[in-house]
DNA sequence: TAGATTGTTAATCGATTAACAATC
DNA sequence: TAGATTGTTAATCGATTAACAATC
């Protein structure tokens, strides 16, 4: 009823990019710009710039371009980190605290709420501003807090292990660092996945592959 | 004249992930596989697997399907991660470290030889088998090692400031973790990026558009 | 008003899926 | 040989780009 078409997510994911260049912008003071010119600057075609935001109405100006501020403000709106939904992180092993400690949660729409691990020797360690619990505690700390995001900093077998009783928690979304793929067993769940390691082998692949290298 | 076609980047992308699905069977013991039972497992059609893999070449055999560890070892050498290439790390931040330490760069086509950053409580300390350098002593070290990949775990501004250094000292690829869009200025170089903030901003918008939340 | 630039429709391009003949 | 499953061509689907009328 909200939502008259779902929107693609090839368009959704390119939200946080048009994001960060007009926080750039507005840092820079540029108050007004036109589908061309972010499109220079960006990389990619105007017409694409204009479609995608058209998914979510008309936020330009005919004759004129777009208000940056007023389309930085829309676009965080859209991507709904004005209201901060619970979440925590499971595994605080170097990858999970990084990735908790290099990242500002609450302006991307989340608030850290709790860091579990199986480990004692992570037990009771503290991490940003929180104090890491056992994992056996999950359970009821969710009944009293309900959080609705889990990062999952685990390995496969433990995330495999986890999965269904996460889902009877009720999770709603995962960012997904293990290489166990939730999204296959349980349909519906959001996941994003940030497989490192496909990534890296994707660059290596590029790399040797590049047409500009005459290799 | 080694490649008839370019392969495309969405067919390149889903090569880790076979290899992964792969390795998983090779470790349950499983010795042959169709397309079928493949897509079942992974999610995908099977027409698509036929596809992808053919882009490569004939790996399969009618009536059979394919062998497994021959197709592991097959797209292990299509991603190229038979010959490893000289990597450094610039960025010992917790995110650069936390990497690192995390991945087995060796099996995946990588060989890191030096870790670079510009804070002088970080230089000397220990991360993995490597010792923090000054980033001052990086066009030294590239003249005398020639590394081709470079990791790039530091801020925008930074990563900005040093891009064309790093370009002139022959850098091949970037596996980049800054919001600095080095692809843009550096045409014809490869960038893998790792936006993480962009990933967590999308899961953001999925779970609160998310169709099977009747929300 | 004239110029600029949007919103939107139509055309193109590429990627995915389906179908099936080839063949193990 | 019959059954199974590939490699590959053709059909479909979706995403990107181009074009242009609407309008500020």
């Amino acid at each position: 009823m909200t939502k008259p078409t779902a929107v693609s997510l090839s368009v959704v994911r390119r939200l946080p990019r048009y994001y960060r260049f007009l926080g750039e912008l507005l840092k820079g003071g540029c108050n007004r710009i036109s589908s061309k010119e972010l499109s220079e600057k960006m990389g990619l075609t105007a017409s694409q710039i204009r479609q995608d935001l058209n998914c979510f109405g008309g936020f330009g100006q005919q004759g004129y371009g777009y208000n940056v501020q007023a389309l930085y403000d829309e676009i965080a709106k859209i991507l709904g980190l004005d209201k901060q939904q619970k979440t925590i992180l499971i595994g605080a092993g170097n990858l999970g605290r990084a990735i908790v400690t290099h990242l500002d949660f609450s302006h991307l729409g989340f608030d850290l709420v709790g860091i579990f691990d199986n480990s004692d020797e992570l037990v009771g360690e503290t991490v940003g501003s929180l104090t890491v619990s056992h994992v056996d505690s999950l359970s009821e700390f969710c009944h009293e807090n309900s959080p609705v995001i889990a990062i999952l900093c685990i390995p496969k077998n433990a995330a495999e292990a986890l999965a269904d009783s996460l889902i009877e928690l009720g999770f709603k979304g995962f960012w997904n660092f293990s290489h166990y793929d939730l999204a296959i067993d349980y349909h519906g769940i959001v996941v994003e996945n940030v497989h490192l390691g496909d990534s890296l082998m994707t660059l290596c692949y590029r790399v040797k592959n590049n047409p500009s290298n005459n290799s």
